[in-house]
RNA sequence: GGGCCUGUAGCUCAGUUGGUUAGAGCGUCCGCCUGAUAAGCGGGAGGUCAGUGGUUCAAGUCCACUCAGGCCCA
């Protein structure tokens, strides 16, 4: 690995960089490492202002994937654009080191599993493997972060079970508590038993907790008595048989029509229906005929009038009763019928099953009617008791067999069936989450809600809708966070309670004011679990001792704190730096963290803003988000391990490059839409763009660095104004590719960066410039031809620069070898628009030449006659005679003419009524704001309008219309004018231009096509010997006999020595001896023969 | 069941405040070029803009509904 040598002009890129670009970006990254140029960037804008950047940590819980590299290649452009804006934009890491994923990572490695193993296995041991199983996955995401060249400050990152950040964490927590932000309670919550902790709903949230699984689907008999013989039961309906034994009520809805229906009881297969009898079941009317089927109606009752109906207890069983903590329950026998509400009639029987401890809803219902509430199931899932055949410690999910053979045997399972439903599981560790009453600390964030909305309308969402939509709706129907965590390994959470009473609570917002309070603190204090929670201290309420909750925070709550603890606010420095590096003004993640990451800074930074004299400003907390779609795999299904279709980064990139792999995500679609990863896309990015570029490197350098070439120390060139149009067209189009990239990447617009970019190089810069200039490269003179390189280098220099954000790679490799001497591309200061540089004449008139060639270029086609023969005359007709006069110009004539290889301008005027008539046709869109209904009559008018009144028209005159009753004033602006030919000979038009050609051929010009032939043929005969482009020749033709050919070698002998560096050339019937030599076709029985040899 | 997004050529995607004949790249077919050459250029074929209904002089674009897909939530 060579930096490329400062002495040695224009050094070729690295050899394999289009084949292969790992290798060479991986020389670049040495070299980044090697000279510490991220360090170096920064320092250089250690006194600018500041543009406030923060880093989502990454939770430490798996591999980075291709999807991270999407939000990560985003959060580098912007940053590295802002820094080149000569922005201060502080790059610190952060590492999201807390909570369950961790501890679970943790299990596996110790084979381990569950709460009461770690345990026995030992707290502080399992915390200590914890802190240190974090590291592992930090290497992948720094080795892949910097591999993609995602600068970011490593070596100062914020580590959330850091001593400071946690009593960062704490100092909040405190005083959310002290404005009486906190409270603690009982509540039914999506509960994971794996874990042995209920999740909060942004962990419901999370990607793939919601999945279809096939459940059950039973309608159970609740028996109410006998009559007659007949058995009456009312009909309920449930997918969670589990909760069944803790069933102490059923709910009807109270307006309801209920009806107590007969029907035949089962009979054998073959028996008569009927024969074994009839019963009697409430169900809602509604679902009577769906759920039943033929059935006779006995008895029809509002649901009201059902309540207090008693029944019996579907199992015998002892089920153990808990307290509910917010009510005291009255006595449980008899279970009776009661109202609710919430009864649907959607499904089920419009009777529903209550078990208050698995039910958000029944929990509610038990509150408000004092129900005593049962408990079957523990919180680790599984069951308390035996009951019927399931035996004490069976997983909930695995019970339910059991449960309904149980009832059939029985006779009360009146009718089962499976049904996929989408069900919760445990974001990390998959099992089914069941709801499950238990206490746990709260934040009331509901209270805030109002001032939630109103601090999100200032946010700039971008899409804008996940703003008004997804985040919008999530925080309009808020509700309280649930912090606490029943686990090991997180922030513990710093509130004390009395052993006495435990309304009696403290919380703790630093290190300090507990060693205060508890008089001392061990040596080597660490404010984790378990040391923690052995540090107690006197109740200053009563005699009681105050112990520490045994909870952790949410591992959410500590990314959600990270603006102020990672600089350890508001203690020693951290005010200070926090107030600089506060509020964001640009944050970007996954659409997976609008209720994750995106929430909990929201979240935080509103309660905090609602606390006076914390000193924090008002108003969001991050003022621009960008967020980015689901990567899929190219068929666009979500990538699993399952499936195998996960794209591994690591390969991508080693494939493709990192820069090619940024390239294509932000330049294939909104950034926001779900993104198809398509390899195939990436080959076509590398083809397309970095091939093109690489590619107009090559030929600028090639010929720079030969010694008559190019060198900007020696020729300064013509300054921009003095150099030739085409030269300041590039420079114009330079300049406006400029505007256009600032302004795109203001408005966080990649893609559409990208997009310019990629036009201007493929289109503008190689496909238009380099083509048409190429031969000013190798034998140009004088001040041309250091114009033309000067005008090159400028272009490419540019690109490197505008390009620099999001493919730092290349646009480094460029630039050190385009501007050696000057540093890395990314310490310069982003290109702004030189307005004396743009000249919208200049590109108009190009326009225009662009389009004539491309007609020029179909009528070649037809006529069948090749470029390389040239042709006596091209003809224009317009009426749009500023087009003609641009096209008038010797430069645009030149580029025309020189492009189609045709000798002159057979005539460029405007159209004389013999080639093609002028025709007028309505703009839509000015004629329609003016007489709207009217449009479509006054547009058939203008059609019929006559060459005459269309040239009054075309002359600036206006013209009146008769449309119906009525006359309508047309004015010039209101149609446009088109030429439409008449031609009976082959003409091609786009409406505004007719050109034709001569396509005449005589000797003359058939000489001259085939001198160029012979100067084709030379070239390649070149080209197989092995010559260098600059290497002299001696050269013989010999036309074998044919008089044109024999003239064209004659007449154009001076135009195939210049062209293939023939310092002689000769003819005759022998070919050199010891030289290359071979004879071509030329066609129309032509042969030549041609020999050449090294001079 | 609710919210948000998406549906345009074989594929990936553009498509301005509604405005005439809907574009690009790739792929495919045909041709050209050859001192950028393991590149380059041109041309052709390919579309009922998911569907239906509506608003409007005018709808890919606005509205409603339907269908399909995705994400999020119940």
């Amino acid at each position: 690995m060579a930096p490329p040598d400062d002495k040695q002009r224009f050094a070729p890129l690295p050899d394999a960089l289009a084949s292969a670009p790992a290798a060479a970006e991986e020389e670049t990254l040495a070299r980044w490492r090697a000279q510490k140029t991220f360090e170096s960037v920064q320092a250089a804008r250690r006194a600018a202002p500041a543009f406030v950047f923060w880093e989502g940590p990454p939770t430490a819980n798996g591999r980075p994937g291709i999807h991270h590299i999407f939000a990560r290649t985003i959060k580098d452009a912007i940053c590295r654009y802002q820094t080149m804006n000569q922005k201060r934009v502080v790059r610190k890491a952060g590492w999201d080191t807390h909570g369950l994923p961790v501890e679970l990572e943790v299990e596996k490695k110790l084979g381990i599993s569950g709460k009461p193993e770690i345990e026995k296995y030992g707290v502080a041991q399992f915390n200590a493997q914890c802190r240190e199983s974090v590291w592992t996955y930090r290497k992948d995401w720094e080795e892949l972060s910097e591999r993609v060249g995602y600068w970011l400050d490593y070596a100062d990152p914020y580590v959330t079970y850091d001593a400071d950040y946690v009593e960062s964490v704490w100092w909040i927590l405190a005083q959310f508590h002290r404005a009486g932000f906190v409270y603690r309670g009982k509540k039914v919550l999506p509960y994971c038993g794996r874990c042995g902790t209920g999740l909060s709903s942004h962990e419901l949230g999370q990607p793939g907790v919601y999945r279809d699984i096939l459940d059950p689907s039973v309608y159970v008999r609740f028996v109410v008595g006998e009559s007659g013989g007949e058995q009456t039961s009312v009909l309920a309906w449930t997918t969670t048989p589990w909760t069944l034994p803790s069933n102490v009520a059923l709910a009807v809805h109270p307006e309801r029509e209920y009806v107590l229906a007969r029907v035949a009881l089962p009979v054998a297969k073959g028996a008569e229906k009927g024969s074994a009898g009839y019963e009697r079941v409430w169900i809602v009317a509604e679902r009577a005929q769906g759920v039943l089927g033929d059935h006779e109606e006995i008895e029809r009752k509002r649901g009201g009038e059902l309540v207090g109906l008693a029944y019996r207890p579907l199992f015998a069983a002892e089920i153990p009763q808990v307290d509910p903590g917010a009510w005291n329950p009255g006595a449980l026998e008899p279970r009776k019928v009661l109202a609710a509400d919430y009864v649907t009639v959607e499904d089920g029987t419009g009777i529903v099953h209550q078990a208050p401890a698995y039910g958000v809803d029944d929990w509610n219902t038990a509150a408000k009617h004092k129900l005593t509430v049962l408990q079957a199931v523990g919180p680790e899932g599984r069951f308390l008791v035996d009951v019927g055949a399931v035996k004490a410690g069976t997983f909930f999910k695995e019970a339910d067999d059991a449960l309904m053979e149980d009832l059939k045997q029985r006779g009360l399972m009146f009718k089962k069936a499976r049904e996929n439903h989408s069900y919760p599981h445990c974001w990390r560790c998959d099992t089914p989450l069941f709801y499950f009453a238990a206490p746990a600390w709260y934040v009331r964030t509901s209270a805030h809600k109002e001032r939630m909305v109103e601090l999100n309308k200032q946010i700039r969402w971008i899409p804008p809708e996940v703003g008004t939509g997804r985040f919008g709706e999530w925080l309009a129907n808020n509700v309280d966070w649930n912090i606490s965590r029943d686990r090991y390994w997180g922030t513990p959470l710093p509130f004390w309670v009395c052993d006495r009473d435990e309304n009696h609570e403290r919380a703790v917002e630093s290190v300090a004011a507990l060693q205060a309070l508890a008089g001392s603190l061990p040596r080597d204090f660490d404010n984790h679990k378990p040391q923690i929670d052995e540090v107690t201290f006197g109740c200053d309420r009563c005699a009681g001792t105050m112990k520490r909750t045994k909870s952790v925070l949410d591992c959410w709550f500590d990314s959600g704190a990270m603006p102020y603890a990672q600089y350890h606010f508001p203690f020693g420095k951290g005010k200070e730096r926090v107030l600089d590096q506060f509020p964001a003004d640009f944050i970007a993640e996954g659409l997976d963290q609008t209720r994750g990451w995106f929430y909990t800074l929201h979240a935080i930074g509103t309660l905090l803003s609602q606390i006076p004299g914390l000193g924090l400003p008002q108003g969001p907390t991050y003022k621009t988000c960008v967020v980015n779609g689901l990567v899929l795999d190219k068929d666009g299904v979500k990538m699993s391990k399952r499936l195998g279709n996960v794209v591994d980064p690591w390969k991508a990139v080693g494939e493709h490059g990192a820069d090619a792999v940024r390239w294509y995500l932000l330049s294939s679609g909104a950034p926001w839409l779900p993104k198809k990863f398509d390899p195939n896309g990436l080959l076509e990015t590398r083809k397309r763009f970095f091939g093109t570029l690489i590619n107009s490197y090559k030929f600028f350098a090639d010929y720079a660095r030969l010694s008559d070439g190019f060198d900007p120390a020696r020729d300064a060139g013509p300054s921009a104004q003095d150099r030739p149009e085409i030269d300041r067209w590039l420079i114009s189009r330079t300049e406006s590719l400029k505007a256009r990239v600032k302004q795109r990447l203001d408005a966080y617009a990649l893609g559409e960066v990208c997009l310019a970019l990629q036009d201007f190089v493929v289109d503008d810069l190689s496909n238009w410039y380099i083509r048409r200039n190429r031969a000013r490269f190798w034998k140009g003179r004088g001040a041309d031809k250091t114009a033309a390189f000067a005008t090159l280098h400028g272009a490419l220099e540019t690109v490197s620069l505008l390009m620099a954000p999001i493919a730092p790679f290349v646009a480094e490799m460029l630039f050190e070898r385009l501007a050696p001497g000057r540093g890395s591309v990314h310490a310069q200061d982003f290109p702004r628009r030189d307005a004396a540089l743009h000249d919208p004449v200049l590109e108009a008139s190009m326009e225009i030449v662009v389009k004539i060639v491309e007609m020029g270029r179909a009528l070649r086609e037809r006529a069948n006659v090749k470029i390389r023969t040239p042709l006596r005359a091209i003809h224009v007709r317009s009426s749009d005679e500023r087009a003609l006069e641009l096209l008038r110009r010797p430069f645009a004539a030149d580029q025309v003419l020189g492009e189609l290889n045709i000798k002159s301008f057979g005539s460029l005027a405007a159209d004389d009524g013999q080639l093609c008539t002028l025709r007028a046709k309505a703009n839509f869109r000015v004629l329609g704001k003016k007489i709207g209904g009217l449009m479509k009559a006054a547009a058939a008018e203008i059609d019929a309008l006559d060459a005459t009144r269309v040239a009054e028209l075309r002359a600036g005159g206006s013209v009146r219309v008769k449309v119906g009753a009525e006359t309508i004033e047309l004015a010039p602006e209101d149609v446009d004018i088109k030429v439409e030919t008449k031609a009976t000979f082959d003409v091609e038009t786009d409406g505004r231009f007719v050109v034709y050609l001569d396509t005449d051929l005589d000797d003359e010009l058939i000489a001259e096509g085939l001198a160029r032939e012979v100067v084709n043929r030379v070239n390649s005969l070149r080209k197989s010997a092995g010559l260098a482009v600059e290497e002299r020749i001696r050269l013989n033709l010999d036309a074998r006999g044919d008089t044109l050919l024999g003239k064209a070698l004659e007449v154009h002998l001076d135009l195939i020595r210049g062209e293939t560096l023939a310092v002689e050339c000769t003819r005759t019937a022998e070919a050199l001896a010891g030289g290359a030599s071979e004879a071509f076709d030329l066609g129309e029985g032509r042969t030549l023969g041609a020999s050449l040899i090294r001079a």
